[in-house]
DNA sequence: TTGAAAGCGGTACCAA
DNA sequence: TTGGTACCGCTTTCAA
């Protein structure tokens, strides 16, 4: 049961690979190639279910209609579910996605870059782990149709989607600071990820302008590889006698999880001792004890601006470049407090 | 800023095509040629950066080192866990994963697979859908390399990966008897899945064998495009007075979340007056108000496994089927009473 | 209205 | 030790 190729169709039916081809794309017409020899070739290529082998299409072509999206890891529910809208919608336009998982290894990464684009996919949409600066500056360089999205190069000019990180995080502390608290902690990642620089920044910024003096010690920033493990002494020193916080923001969903653990081993009472915050949300949020209040990120139309952006790019041939930063939704539940 | 080909790479250097890519493939040495002349092609490549387009040495070699891998929602995070997992797992034999998502939608399932099969990939891992008969036969009669995960089709020999979904229900049935509910609803998808099946067949024996005879109505049965809706009344049926159940197994884990906020609405008090058990855990489940008694999958172990046998059949041209059922793990939380 | 042929970027076989 | 060349399957231009 081999494949059949146009020249199978061509020389089964006694017509040329050229008029095959042409019928099968649609320009039979266009080219006025007969009714009937562009029926014959249809059914005949529908009986022998012929299909067409993209990698040589995309080879004459030197286009394959196709995205790459690549994403720091896609066992985040964030990620997976920002690919999922990805996904949806490009098919709705007629791209197909090749995905990969850079497992938060710029090498990795990098060498997802390498592979899609030795792969002629058209475009490119990275939400990068940002330690690539000489693969992203190539892409730019070479002007190949990409864009950024949940994380940017704050030194390189790109097209990109992101978050509201800071202002997402003001909102927090404010709320925070409404319901009483002035000791509030901060958890997040020592990545020298733009995103959570913005949040620290949002962070620090609201506490300077509520006239709160922040206390180092509220800031904790734990390794990603390891932050399970670090969560532990993070929370003991948060909630010490010296630096005693009455409130912590978690600058990421599965940090808050982690968290949330340790308090409660620690025994502390969420909100009575200490009141959570989450930067963005998990399906599951609403049933914890107490419900989690968190900032919910607008994941659909990050992934569907992201799309439209890219298409825009590759239908235009244009290379503007376009920043969005997108408002953040804050849900408030019972974890800062009544 | 073009791309450079083994062809501008001979011109520039006065070699033949063939040379070059003989030496750029590593073989230069089997095919001794001078290493001088390895060197300078080495470097000259280098300094280019050329790098091979996989489209062309696909088309050429009618391989491409590549295997897709179809599930049927990337967004649930059993899926996206898998997903992660193979990718690792293939990376590090050499191969690249390309995924789809197919929205648990069986046409969209099957121009994935017809799409990665133009895209010349070597095999194909699928989480089914599991409504295309038709075109997993024609990958098997075309001798396609390609194995089932998670769900397979019991009408059809194949190679596949699932888990004991029987037995696992079977284990969280006896749990709960030994807890001494008696009254014991199963709420699941009405989906005609295999492993959904599997899992309500796993109830009824168990029941049976207990000696409970089951009330119909305490089988639930759920619309997957609409179980959040649905769930309300079945959760009413369920502890209606004249059903009154004393515990609900839920046979996903999105199932369970839902389940959960319904009795909460229903204020009704997990477990005091309903135990609570979930197929499938979600990270945070232990952190739920009570902690959620869930059947735990081996998803790392069901990805490497996967692809463990796809790589054997690729490597062996091998089409021995080999079936798979691994064990699954019982984690005990307070949602079935102390 | 259709066909022939070149070319996309590689691979691999056969000669030299 | 290297080069020439046919071929992978499809697109596209130019002629007929």
């Amino acid at each position: 049961m081999k494949k059949v190729s146009i020249q199978d169709i061509a020389k089964s039916l006694q017509v040329s690979k050229s008029t095959v081809s042409l019928v099968l794309n649609g320009r039979g017409d266009e080219k006025r190639i007969r009714k009937e020899t562009q029926q014959k070739i249809l059914d005949f290529a529908k009986e022998q279910n012929y299909s067409p082998n993209h990698l040589a299409r995309g080879l004459s072509r030197g286009k394959s209609e196709t995205i790459g999206l690549i994403v720091p890891n896609i066992s985040d529910n964030f990620y997976a579910r920002i690919a999922k809208r990805i996904e949806t919608k490009a098919i709705h336009h007629g791209y197909n996605v090749v995905f990969g998982s850079a497992d938060e290894d710029p090498k990795r990464e990098a060498q997802l870059i390498d592979i899609m684009l030795n792969r002629q996919i058209d475009g490119l949409i990275i939400a990068s782990t940002q330690q690539n600066q000489k693969e992203i500056k190539q892409l730019k360089n070479k002007e190949f149709p990409f864009v950024l999205i949940d994380r940017h190069y704050p030194d390189i000019e790109t097209t990109y989607v992101i978050v509201e990180n800071s202002n997402g995080i003001k909102t927090t502390v404010n709320h925070l600071l409404k319901k009483g608290r002035r000791n509030i902690g901060f958890v997040t990642l020592e990545s020298g990820l733009e995103a959570m620089e913005q949040r620290l920044k949002g962070y620090k910024t609201a506490m300077l302008e509520a006239g709160v003096e922040v206390n180092p010690n509220w800031i904790q920033k734990l390794d990603y590889q390891d932050y399970a493990v670090q969560m532990e002494p993070a929370i003991q020193s948060l909630t010490s006698e010296q630096d005693e916080v009455d409130a912590i923001i978690f600058a990421t969903h599965y940090l808050t999880l982690s968290g949330i653990r340790e308090l409660r081993k620690a025994n502390i009472s969420i909100p009575k001792q200490v009141a959570v915050a989450s930067f963005d949300g998990l399906d599951g949020f609403d049933l914890i004890d107490p419900p989690v209040t968190a900032i919910s990120q607008p994941v659909d139309q990050m992934g569907d601006t992201a799309v439209e952006l890219l298409l825009k790019k590759l239908d235009n041939h244009t290379d503007e470049l376009i920043q969005m930063e997108l408002p953040l939704d804050f849900v408030i539940r019972k974890s800062c407090g009544e």
